[in-house]
DNA sequence: AACGATTTTGTAATCGATTACATACAAAAA
DNA sequence: TTTTTGTATGTAATCGATTACAAAATCGTT
């Protein structure tokens, strides 16, 4: 046991050939003799040797790595979308770095350090938020990094990218809530610069159009996606005198904060107010009620992105367009959203001889 | 414009020194002169070089990189945890590497790889689950890569590791429901082979038989930490004719699961069973009711398990014990546990004059 | 000025693989 | 038999930094 790890050389020593002879052999076996082939295969078993990944890299000048930067990793919705990204690439031979954006101390220059030093042999970015100059240098081709966007992006930024169809999404959700009645509808929006904030937002303003709907600015509500912000925006609409008697919340989590304030003070959902949520978290369907709302297919997001890097890295695509891969979304109807109701509230609703307690109960789901 | 990445060389060339003092002015700045630290530094700036990772850690025989191993990457409790180490270890410079133990692809011997082939400077393992023998090089000083267990371990593997005290998590929950003046106490448990699932299990047992309380098999549901298994336990719960009036649920997700369950048989919580967690995840706060739990300081866990990992790396411990460090946990009164009723459920319990809606709406937050 | 001690700098080996190029050898064509 | 072609293998350069060792420069002392 002389040295700890066996070298390529040590295959080849013993397998009686040079070290090319052996790299060819692991890299290339079409290029050797099965005879030889077979002694190195011996030789590595024997020694149980494995490449240093370090010492291929520095040759061949690919780093093996993959960043991927998220906003917020305690979000449950980027995790899952990274499990899905992690699985494709790692078996690709990948590793998977990651990097929390909305970290204090993540400087924007870092990506620059990624795509200008060839830190990473390719990034995914899941935060549309970064300065759009940001990616100059990979968008003009003069980075050999690859870069791809998966659920927001940057806009006017030419580079591939993987989301999907937020307006469809918001006129899906605000057309659910007309279907129900709701004529006076709300909506709960994202932090204001973001692309998917916008594009919800502007989906909604659309669908209310369309539907010839009033939709007054204090209709409105600011947020951040972060379930707090949903339970600030309960607040909110506790204030107004007339209320919409349909909210659409631009994430799961600010509906849940929403209906969580709501049912501090007394409110019920759907019978005060049809909340509909965005993301289809998993939480969703078992919260209390269970969260109407648009699903998006994470792990989908995940691996189709995943996938189409690795094409870029590969060189296997050829479009002169950047690929835009628009996922669809999906109308979830549980029971956070029902039929609109004409009485004012703190009026009772009881029908016939069912016991009162029950039947509250039973609208409680 | 002749390269597109700077090396040392070019560096050198324009300060008129050799490679040698170029990597010393930027490594051991004390070693080298003021004045050509000074034309140095000049050099790089103009060149905009940065150091070539892959060639150093060749060089020097390191990887620059932590592996995490996951259990589930989708489960939000890992996530937060993951946060804090992220944090900690790319200050240090150290890129974190995440594979998920759960996917199906996850080889074990994939860990074999790291701590064998150095494939990495250092291993933080958040799953106890893996064979037992997969850590005997790293335990015996064969392996040099340091390995650090966080959250969970494996019994008996001397090795570094980091976690909170399961135990006496589980007789804060018991007493508190004691102190509520519950006597019949179930519990759901995590999967069965899992470390966390026999403390937590045994923290009830213990705690059960100190209060004198009977704890028939029958009350300690089987499951496996997802929400889906919290809600299996709530239709074996139903199917029960003695019922616990109180459940003290391995995870938080699994509580979520089993009362969003009970709520959709009409059952209400705290007014029929009083329910407490384990783990405090975010939502837990905002869900109807908030749930009561057993908080672990997650964020924590993660800078210290990475401090700790740190200290191993760089050789400084010299502890000829592995570390243990234990952290606090806390109990989190919400409203998900309330006094025992002694009424069987179906009678009503309307306190005077009180509208019954508004009552049940009260005792349903 | 001469000496040794100390600091600063340069030369070249090294980390461990990959690969361009050269060479050896066998089979096919002349 | 000689030449050509092609396959299989070896030699050595290379990727880009770090660092052991040697050489040179500086300093203080006598």
């Amino acid at each position: 046991m002389a040295r700890s790890v066996p070298r390529i050389q040590d295959v080849a020593h013993i397998a009686g050939v040079s070290t090319a002879t052996v790299s060819r052999a692991l890299n290339k076996p079409e290029s050797v003799s099965e005879q030889t082939r077979a002694i190195v295969i011996e030789a590595v078993e024997k020694t149980g040797y494995r490449f240093n990944q370090t010492a291929r890299n520095l040759r061949r000048r690919k780093t093996g790595a993959i960043v991927v930067l998220v906003p917020d990793l305690g979000n449950p919705f980027f995790s899952q979308i990274l499990s899905g990204i992690e699985k494709t690439l790692s078996k690709s031979g990948f590793s998977v770095l990651i990097a929390d954006t909305k970290q204090p101390d993540f400087g924007h220059d870092r990506i620059l350090e990624y795509i200008r030093y060839n830190r990473a042999d390719g990034l995914i970015v899941l935060d549309g938020s970064l300065p759009p100059g940001t990616y100059d240098e990979a968008s003009t081709g003069r980075s050999n990094t690859p870069i791809v966007f998966a659920c927001e992006w940057s806009d006017g930024v030419p580079l591939p990218t993987i989301r999907i169809d937020n307006r469809a999404g918001a006129l899906m959700a605000i057309a659910h809530l007309h279907d129900l009645g709701h004529t006076k509808i709300g909506h709960i929006a994202g932090p204001s610069e973001n692309i998917l904030t916008k594009e919800r937002l502007a989906g909604t303003q659309i669908a209310v159009s369309q539907l010839g709907l009033e939709f007054p600015d204090k209709w409105s509500f600011p947020g951040n996606f972060s379930i707090e912000s949903g339970s600030r925006a309960a607040k909110a609409w506790l204030d107004l005198d007339d209320r919409p008697t349909g909210v659409f919340c631009a994430s799961d989590q600010m509906a849940l904060g929403f209906i969580s304030e709501l049912s501090n003070h007394g409110y019920l959902v759907p019978d005060d107010v049809s909340v509909i949520g965005f993301d289809d978290i998993e939480i969703a369907g078992r919260f209390i009620p269970p969260l109407t709302t648009i699903r998006q297919p994470r792990s989908d997001i995940g691996t189709v992105t995943a996938k189409t890097l690795l094409m870029q890295i590969s060189g296997e695509c050829h479009d002169i367009q950047p690929p835009l891969e628009v996922l669809p979304v999906e109308l979830i109807i549980r029971r956070s959203t029902g039929p609109v109701k004409t009485e004012a509230r703190g009026q009772k609703q009881h029908s016939g001889s069912i016991d009162p307690e029950i039947s509250t109960r039973r609208t409680a789901l």
